[in-house]
DNA sequence: GAGTGGTCTAGACCACCAA
DNA sequence: TGGTGGTCTAGACCACTCT
């Protein structure tokens, strides 16, 4: 309890907690809390913003600093599930798949290294960029990229062309299907899971007001030998997703 | 590009991105940049904030603002292993599992829905918060709940008391196996991840710097005809923590 | 002591929203 | 039109770190 602004700020974030501003309402206008703490404006400011940065509350210019509700939505990998699939933590809501990219491109040393190709040759890669949404809202950017190789057996088996395969949407859940069809049955699916802050650009995608985190999600799909058949970058809203993961211990 | 603010923070990402600042260096001084930028000094500090919410950066009083350098440890589960194990990304660095409290308690209705105790019992589960640290620094912290019962199989299999079971820090690497001798062998664990920014409290535990979130895990371990031996909540420092799952998906 | 970032003020103007 | 938050200024003092 030592500065002015930690003062205000904690005494906001104890009422939020108490349910003095419960969420969904706005606490009070800067000028009322100016009058309230005896302090000026940019002291005021100071202390919301440590709340926006929590992740507690939303200032709206026009109409006030809104105390954030959050409700999410979990992804969810078992053992046995053909993929992931979307667990509603709450009931229904429609979700979308769109690709807004897709394209052969040469993988950066990054990729390479988790698709395992040899740095000598020139290697081509499916490039995908793909929005997932959940009730209008985009909740995840995945970014996914596929081999070349892979590519064609999918395209074979699923009797479509490359950029069929390169466009469809709707491929994606499928694609794990397409590919045992095709001879080329993923096995395992590993996914490493951390965060951090987003940049401008993926707070700009995934509207995400100041203080909220993003859940980075890197997965290697792969075959019974080891072969890795895609692997994908995964940004979600830190608001609105959650991964689950079940994993047995028997041996 | 709108606001003076937002140019110079932009300016500010590009030169770090780009090399002009390297981690570990220190971007030019409050007064410097006012000087290059021609603004006054709150225009520049709304600028740096930008970058020390986003994590790039860390302001240090008589120092500088330093440009932040990350390493992360990473948290792996893989079927069959008998428990999640510290694979350190890079070689090295002593691990520490300090046990900062161990109490009986009556468990809230979130943990005994976790644990699927009935409501109208009085139950009494284990409590112990515990650090889990990487080189000194607290990476995890963690809050774990086992029912009277589990704790009692340990106890007896381990030839130790309750008020060992308790407090060991040790036991909890091998809590696994010591359920296994019992009788309570764990099958399956289930882990729900999910990010959010710290509270003051957590970002003072972890010694976190402004601009970083947390990774929240909720997880459950179960015996084989589903009865669940112990659930946790780890809240572990984003830019130092990342979890890895591996899991099986033959049918 | 000199330089750094942290806090705070008093006032101004702008952008946005609802009634 | 009036109220909201957003930006920006010029200046002051404080707390901390290094030399």
């Amino acid at each position: 309890m030592a500065t002015l602004h930690q003062v205000i700020g904690n005494t906001l974030r104890q009422r939020i907690a108490d349910g003095t501003y419960p969420p969904g309402s706005t606490i009070p206008s800067i000028i009322e809390l100016m009058d309230e703490f005896d302090v000026a404006r940019d002291t005021v400011r100071d202390a919301v913003a440590r709340l926006a940065n929590e992740g507690l509350v939303t200032p709206r210019r026009g109409i006030g600093t809104v105390v954030r509700q959050t409700s999410t939505v979990a992804l969810a990998y078992e053992p046995g599930k053909a993929a992931a699939v979307w667990a509603d933590q709450a009931q229904g809501g429609a979700r979308h798949d769109m690709v807004i990219t897709a394209e052969w491109v040469s993988p950066d040393r990054e990729i390479r290294a988790r698709l395992e190709l040899g740095g000598g040759d020139t290697w081509r890669v499916l490039h995908r960029v793909r929005h997932q949404s959940k009730e209008g809202v985009v909740a995840q950017v995945v970014e996914q990229w596929i081999p070349e190789s892979v590519v064609g057996v999918v395209s074979d088996s699923a009797g479509v062309g490359l950029a069929d395969v390169a466009t469809d949407a709707e491929l994606r859940t499928d694609l794990f299907t397409l590919m045992k069809d095709g001879g080329e049955e993923p096995t395992t699916v590993t996914e490493r899971i951390s965060t951090r802050m987003p940049d401008p650009d993926e707070a700009d995608a995934l509207e995400l007001p100041p203080g909220v985190p993003v859940l980075v999600t890197h997965r290697v799909t792969k075959r019974a030998d080891g072969t890795p058949l895609e692997t994908a970058t995964m940004v979600g809203a830190g608001d609105r997703m959650s991964s689950t993961f079940t994993v047995p211990l028997s041996r």
